[in-house]
RNA sequence: GGGGGCGUGGUGUAGCGGCUAACAUGCGGCCCUGUCAAGGCCGAGAUCGCGGGUUCGAACCCCGUCGCUCCCGCCA
């Protein structure tokens, strides 16, 4: 017999079914034992007449909340059922799993243990709708991702995570033994996403996990997270990615909504909102404008930079002027961006340069890059950096490699921000911190 | 890496110098009942993170340590 889903029950009235899911909760009682049998897309009662079958009603006496079943019954349209004014009436069951008793933590009790302790049970705590959801989402969110990359001509690639030099500055850099040598955890597809461009494909982009040996304790910071990045060829500026990744966004959360808007805001109380375009785009000099007329205080070493309390405080800004949950700062500094950061023709002290910030948590930068080897070698020294371990890279433009840009975006982030989540580690499916690496 | 906060039965909390450590939930047993956030009674379960100190007396005060957490730095 094929399995149903509990969704799909009230089409089945008075036939018999099989069930498979995980015991929600059990009342026995003298004739009748009652158990509420959970799967993904459900909860329906199951009904079991004790006299019926005094042996099954011992089997049945004996198990845990949450343990495995399959169960094979009769539907029945019971008006006095306040669960969906349905049950089944219990033919047989067979114990897949048993759940041990007592269980770790109820899932499914009023009051949750603590995040950290959840972490340490994940796979109970992602059997609670909330998290099936937030993972439903997650899928949606790459599904509709990828179907406006294939629409607009994109090529996936995956580079290597092992790496034979550093990247970049060197510094948040996992490294770990390679055979006779050294090798590192790649902190970014940066170089590789550009090698893509003087490959000649134009338009590319990578999901894949993304390393960081960054000792932060903060809600937003994972060691290990999946970067979704992309790069473009023949732009003429930053502002070509800016308006690709905005209407990019705007797809995803429209994919989104359509398919789950509903559940979103049952779930997660969040009304999702479409963002409009273009997003606004604030350059950093006029940023700090803002802030200091808000009588927001930068730090003094910030030189051009936002702190994260600027970040927030820009976003409140945008959200009065503009009423958008989205905002591009663009222009940033040379000081505070990598070398590889095209500067802005007429203020060479500027980069072709923008972060996203989305309900004031940064999401994403990206950048126009440099692609004139003579320039980027340059810029690299004037940052103290050494050529030769990043020579392999600056000659990916030796040959006809476009003018090009692209960005970085952290995954789970963008679901933080899309369902309000309080912490980056519930928007992950299994969290990697300084301190964490079990399970 | 810097700063703040918190560690009490399985879990969530209360207690903050005199406790035989309280409550909820979960767990075990019994009773009642077509139950449905079920109900009632009984019971097991914590040397109050760990180490040291102050005190007649420490879960409670002090120091150290470990863990967690939040903020800052850094970032996606």
């Amino acid at each position: 017999m094929e399995r149903t889903l509990i969704k799909d029950l009230r089409g089945k009235i008075d036939q018999t079914v099989k069930l498979q899911g995980w015991l929600q909760t059990l009342r026995d009682q003298k004739k009748m034992q009652f158990l509420i049998l959970r799967d993904p897309t459900g909860l329906v009662q199951v009904a079991h007449w004790k006299p019926n079958d005094e042996i099954l009603a011992s089997n049945i006496a004996s198990l845990g909340a949450e343990t495995a079943l399959t169960i094979i019954g009769k539907v029945i349209d019971n008006p006095v059922v306040k669960l969906n004014q349905l049950e089944v009436q219990l033919e047989s069951l067979v114990v897949e799993n048993l759940a041990e008793s007592p269980l770790p933590f109820d899932p499914f009790a009023e009051t949750l243990p603590a995040l950290d302790y959840r972490l340490d049970w994940r796979y109970m705590d992602l059997r609670r709708a909330y998290n099936y959801l937030l993972f439903q989402v997650q899928t949606t969110m790459e599904m509709a991702m990828r179907e406006y990359w294939l629409k607009h001509d994109f090529i996936e690639i995956h580079s290597p995570k092992l790496m034979g030099t550093p990247s970049e500055s060197g510094a948040e850099l996992f490294s770990l033994d390679y055979f006779e040598r050294k090798a590192y955890l790649a902190q970014s597809p940066q170089f590789y996403k550009q090698m893509a461009m003087a490959a000649g494909f134009e338009r590319i982009f990578e999901i894949g996990p993304v390393f960081r040996a960054d000792p932060s304790f903060t809600a937003r910071h994972m060691t290990e997270f999946t970067g979704v990045d992309l790069e473009i060829s023949w732009i003429d500026s930053h502002e070509d990615v800016m308006a690709f990744e905005e209407n990019w966004l705007q797809y995803v959360y429209a994919r989104v909504k359509e398919l789950h808007g509903e559940a979103i805001k049952e779930t997660f109380g969040v009304e999702l909102v479409v963002p409009q375009v273009p997003f606004p785009r604030i350059p950093m000099r006029d940023a700090v404008e803002i802030l200091k007329s808000r009588g927001y205080v930068l730090p003094a070493d910030k030189k051009g930079d936002i702190d994260p309390g600027g970040e927030r405080e820009i976003a409140s800004y945008v959200k009065e002027i503009y009423d958008h949950d989205f905002v591009f700062l663009t222009d940033w500094p040379i000081g505070v961006r990598p070398f590889y950061h095209m500067r802005l023709a007429g203020d060479e002290t500027l980069t072709r340069s923008f972060d996203l910030i989305a309900n004031g948590l940064e999401i994403t930068t990206g950048a126009q890059r440099e692609h004139r080897p003579e320039i980027l070698a340059k810029q690299a020294l004037e940052k103290g950096l050494h050529l030769e371990p990043i020579q392999y890279y600056i000659d990916f433009f030796r040959y006809g490699c476009p003018p090009h840009g692209g960005f970085g975006l952290g995954l789970s982030r963008l679901l933080m921000v899309m369902l309000n989540l309080p912490n980056i580690r519930e928007a992950v499916y299994i969290f990697r911190g300084p301190t964490r690496l079990n399970p």
